[in-house]
DNA sequence: TCCTATCATGGGGTTCACCCACAATAGGAG
DNA sequence: CTCCTATTGTGGGTGAACCCCATGATAGGA
């Protein structure tokens, strides 16, 4: 007889994500800092600066809420936003050194909960599990694109 | 260049899930039903009556939410409640038929979604998909362990 | 000049996961 | 039997995350 719960990928892909956010977040919990920060700054760090709505639209994250981390990262200093001189309604966010520096610390950590949520997986079958992942992304989601 | 967002798994499947909520939200839209209900109703009916704190275990789910879906489905006669003879502690729920019928009309809705989030892998992609996300799970979390 | 669109920002609202407390009950130690 | 502890269902409260709407400033085209 079939296990309709286990059959249904948008259900097991909840469960491993809610599984993936523990992790994720045991091993934050050392810090101040959110899963939304790592994924600002790691944005920024590895596609360069943004305008803010560009930035919302690569992380698919809401403007207005990132209004609020951008208010806290820029608050400890660990990126910038300065004016755009073409369009004055437009401010351009960037990371510091500062913020590199953190950006290792949590990269670290984040690959940590990575390697414990795939520890069952051999290589060949993470690097699979990614691609299929990414693939089931619409392009707007997906990380590297835009 | 390495883009790190989309080589982290915690990451990707962060975003993987949150795609298939939406999906499975816009199905379930035209109804009042939670993904929590078709969880439930799922469980009870591939598995059997549970005691709700098995059936809290069984899904994962905090058993304080539970008691709260547990309370909706009931009212709505989807589910019923009856005591236990031998702890009266406990309570053993178990899905109706009129909750087999709601759950045959989820159950299309969420095959739909699923379709939709897989819409860009082949038939053997899939199951490998779902293979994977299934073995990353650890067996107290899975939908058909226990 | 006017109309429309876009930007950053603020506020509020909802869902979801999680935690603590508590009364009722069970079960074992003495 | 009397204590002590654990478990169960339940309620309340918290914080994160996602989402929508409004607004003032600015840009750009008709």
């Amino acid at each position: 007889m079939t296990h309709r719960l286990s059959d249904r990928v948008v259900w097991l892909v909840g469960r491993v994500s809610l599984h993936a956010q523990r992790l994720v977040q045991d091993q934050l919990a050392t810090g101040p800092h959110r899963k939304q920060h790592y994924g600002i700054l790691a944005s920024l760090a590895d596609r360069g600066p943004a305008v803010q709505a560009q930035l919302a639209d690569r992380l698919q994250l809401d403007r207005s809420d990132l209004v609020s981390f951008l208010d806290e990262l820029e608050a400890a200093r660990y990126v910038v936003r300065r004016g755009d001189p073409d369009d004055r309604r437009r401010k351009i966010v960037a990371i510091t050194p500062r913020g590199q520096k953190l950006l290792r610390e949590l990269d670290l950590l984040v690959y940590s909960a990575d390697d414990q949520l795939l520890a069952a997986l051999s290589p060949d079958e993470r690097v699979t599990l990614a691609r299929l992942l990414a693939r089931v992304l619409p392009d707007a989601d997906r990380p590297d694109a835009g």
